[in-house]
DNA sequence: CAGATACTCAAGGAAATGCTTGACTATGGC
DNA sequence: GCCATAGTCAAGCATTTCCTTGAGTATCTG
């Protein structure tokens, strides 16, 4: 739990990547081989694996190597922790706005009552 | 509509830094200045500033420069974006796993009228 | 076994990031 | 007017990121 800051540095920056984004895209449809992941992307195989490696590293994605292909699947925590925090800062920024919504009233009320 | 995907490679960009999460939690709060931004943060004013302008270039902060000092305030949409981007992906894959799920049931009546 | 497939590894390079320092410019307060 | 405050600009530097190429290594397929 203590290292949060790091994991979210790292999902985050995972997710800042169109080609990455588009790997994760395909996995949400289901689990796919390297290869697969590789096709629809204007680039190396090996360039490739390295932003397996970086989906990996931050949890988003869970691979295994089955024969000679390796298996990329989804993992849901990651993506979750990812949307966690964007949901707490809109919270807690939308419960600031309702407050000011209630002070404004609080402000007109008073004023109605002067 | 073309360029979501530079603004939403910038955005996550943007969120994948603890120093400008912390802004940014910080600025849920309210609007802040510049200085007051890099108070709990060990590093330069000018880093700071550095850090501000990620931020406005993402489109996830707005800054005003009133007299000598230069407010921040959040802005909704990008961060919207962002969240939009991941609850897609976390739906399109609840959707699959429900799919999954009916095929499981439907095997297990198949086998159960055999 | 031979050739094709599906990765894997290592080195290297261009560009982007995250800082720093030092010099400078506007404001604001006394 | 003078000094502190709040920010700004520009270099410069260490690291990281994203990709390439070239040379492997396993694992199928016929």
């Amino acid at each position: 739990m203590l290292d949060q800051t790091v994991d979210l540095d790292r999902t985050f920056q995972a997710l800042a990547d169109q080609s990455r984004r588009t790997m994760v895209e395909r996995l949400t449809l289901g689990p796919a081989s390297v290869s697969e992941l590789a096709e629809p992307l204007a680039m190396s195989l090996a360039a490739v694996l390295q932003h397996v490696q970086v989906l990996e590293s931050c949890g988003l994605v869970r691979t295994e190597k089955v024969g000679r292909t390796r298996t990329c699947r989804i993992e849901r925590p990651a993506m979750a922790a990812a949307e966690q925090w964007i949901t707490d800062r809109r919270r807690g920024w939308e419960a600031r706005l309702d407050r000011l919504g209630d002070i404004l009233n609080e402000v007109a009320t008073t004023e109605e009552k002067s």
